[in-house]
This record gives C-alpha cells, sequence and structure tokens, in this order.
DNA sequence: AATAAATACTATCAAATAGATAGGATTAAT
DNA sequence: ATTAATCCTATCTATTTGATAGTATTTATT
C-alpha cells in the first residue's frame, strides 16, 4: 500500500502541473481546497518535494509552488519514493533502498528471486509513468 | 514492503514442508531456532496461519504442526493476504480488500489505472508461486 | 513604512501498526 | 502424575501515519 501522504503528493502534483498558467505560482490553498488535502499536511507533503528538487517555491503574497522540470520528466517512481521510501517489498531486493537481511543468506534465499521478478514487473509499469501522463485521460 | 511477520510465515511454512517426514508434526521451538523467528512471535504466527486453514495443530506431547494441504496448493498470494492484508497499492484496486476512496472520482481517477497495472503484473508473478516452488532451489 | 498574504519552520499530538514478550491454561503421550 | 507441547490473554515499546497549532519570515502592494 502507498500512504495517503503519496498519493496526496501525486494529486497535488498533478493539479499544479494542469494549473500553472505561466503567470503566478500554484498556491496550497487552492490545492487543498480543489483536491480535499488537509492544508497544513500538505503544507509538509509540499516543502518535502521542494527540498526534494521536484517543486520551486516562492514565498510572500502571490506566492506559491511550480514545478521545477516538465511534467514529463517527473516520474511516479521518484515521488514514490521520497515520500514513502522503498517501492520493493523486500529490503534485500530495493535498487534505491538496500538493506541486506540479518536473518537469511541472500545466496541462497528463495524469497528474494520472487521479490526481485515482482519489482521488476512493478518498475516495468511505474517507470513509465510520469505525472504528465497522469494528466492525459 | 511485506512485514517481517510476513517473511516469518514463508519461512516457517517453508520448513514445514521440508521438515514433515510423516512421522511427527513440526515443533514451533524447532523452526524458531532453525530459521532464526523469535519464539513466541512464531506462535502467533503459526496459530494465525492454522486459523485461516493453512496448517493443522496438534496439541501436547509430541504437538506441532503440519500442512492442511499439499505445499503446491498454497500459494503466496494467500499467505501475503492473510498475514498483511492487500496485495495492491491501492484500497480502490484490490480485489481482496476493496475500499472505496473517499477523496477521488474512481471512473474518472487517473492513478487508480497506473496501480491497476502494477496490480495485474505484480499477481502474474505471485500466483504461480507456491510453498512448493520455494523449496526447489 | 505599513499591511496583507503567502510559504517556512518547530513543536506537538493521537491513533494505528509492527514487533514482540510474559505468564498461565489446556491438552495429550508416557 | 509428569512432561512437553500448543493455546490464549494481556501487555509493552517503538515507529509510522496522519494531522494540527502557532509563530517566523518573506514579498507584493499600497
Amino acid at each position: 500500500m502507498i500512504s495517503n501522504k503519496c498519493k496526496y503528493a501525486i494529486k497535488a502534483l498533478t493539479y499544479i502541473a494542469c494549473n500553472d498558467d505561466g503567470t503566478k505560482a500554484v498556491m496550497t490553498s487552492d490545492i487543498a481546497q480543489e483536491q480535499d488535502i488537509p492544508r497544513k499536511f500538505l503544507e509538509i507533503i509540499l516543502r518535502d518535494l521542494r527540498n526534494n528538487r521536484i517543486l520551486e517555491s516562492k514565498r510572500g503574497k502571490d506566492g506559491g509552488f511550480r514545478l521545477l522540470r516538465p511534467a514529463e520528466d517527473i516520474s511516479l517512481t521518484e515521488i514514490m519514493r521520497i515520500i514513502d521510501g522503498p517501492i520493493a517489498m523486500l529490503p534485500c531486493v530495493s535498487l534505491n533502498y538496500y538493506r541486506s537481511c540479518d536473518d537469511c543468506d541472500e545466496k541462497e534465499c528463495e524469497v528474494k528471486g520472487v521479490f526481485e521478478q515482482v519489482r521488476d514487473r512493478t518498475l516495468e509499469v511505474l517507470n513509465g509513468k510520469t505525472i504528465k501522463s497522469l494528466t492525459l485521460g
């Protein structure tokens, strides 16, 4: 399961992608209202995305958020990893958050192979998806 | 990520499958020791598997656990659903634990389609795997 | 310079889940 | 009766999830 937080992040990014008309940045309050996301929780998420160089922010009056890159260059996997961490189902099979197993010998672990396959199939789907591709029905 | 508990369950089941010689049931203490699983935690897991008709138990002296079905009829998905719940990444996409989204219209949710694909690819891999197939290198 | 409106930051909180442990009740073979 | 196993109930700690409150800072506008 992905967290609510991650789902909020995806929805917020697609909203920003669709509503940045080039004149002014997209405000937290607008996103919260339109996408039905708790305002203060959303602030944290957006700041998180900014710190990870997905968004840029502008403070003060007329402030808000913008995508730092084109929507077609922001992949779903990237967002999921920032917000939720590993995508793989076992730490020992994670590409970006690898941790070894204490309790089994990875060389001959039967379970590992299965979840490597799951990981690869999952990434086949997710790597192709971007914020841009979500905004096209 | 699957939980430690689920990983323990899988390891325990493969251990039972490999070590039931037909003479007597497999004991919790043996599984715990050989597979490096906390004893009391393992008790809970095995009871859980028994309540879900994966294992049968025998109490008292010479007691222990046995598979209730042949190892090739116990799928990984079944174990994962018993121990961890849904396999899908979104409730609204789960086959066995479906829950609707409060905050989006499922008919036109762009995210839903993506995670349906992920679910299908994941199940393609996991549905074919059984306790039996894990015991063959 | 003052004001209004936005993000940034810090601290905190409640509920759920994960991961376990303790201790005794029950069952069954010897 | 004894021993050795599962069964059951209760409890515990740490972490994560999901969120809220309040204040500081920045900036456009007047």
